[in-house]
DNA sequence: ATCCTGACTTGAC
DNA sequence: GGTCAAGCCAGGA
């Protein structure tokens, strides 16, 4: 049944596990799966990601910078700022504040 | 088949 | 501390 790699489905996965008001990186996920530099294949996944029956929060996926880099790829664009403002999440010039703080790692939350 | 691009990360200067 | 270059896998021309 899958179309794409079981990679992808499982960067889903892992993207729909982080709770509201929490945001991760590519890398986070990547490392998580064992795909520590193949972050880019993580945002490419994000792209197939919008095509998913189930709604994947790729909003709550940003870089290591903490920068909205796949911003402009939303359907609305701005649409992904709106969306992490509306859980809390404080954006300054595209770039999440404290995202230290609001950092979700998969390692941690699915129990190492 | 090659070359380039891309929602990234890391290491080096 | 920021900036440059290389590495990575997949897809399109």
């Amino acid at each position: 049944m899958p179309d794409k790699s079981d990679f992808f489905q499982d960067v889903y996965a892992v993207a729909r596990l982080i709770p509201p008001g929490m945001v991760t990186s590519y890398g986070a996920i990547g490392t998580y799966l064992g795909a520590a530099r193949s972050a880019r294949m993580v945002g490419w996944a994000m792209n197939n990601a919008q095509e998913q029956a189930p709604p994947v929060p790729a909003h709550r996926v940003v870089n290591r910078n903490g920068l909205l880099t796949g911003k402009g790829h939303f359907n609305p664009p701005c649409r992904m700022q709106e969306l992490l403002e509306k859980e809390g999440i404080v954006i300054e010039n595209d770039q999440i504040v404290d995202f230290k703080a609001h950092f979700w790692e998969p390692q941690e939350a699915l129990k190492i």
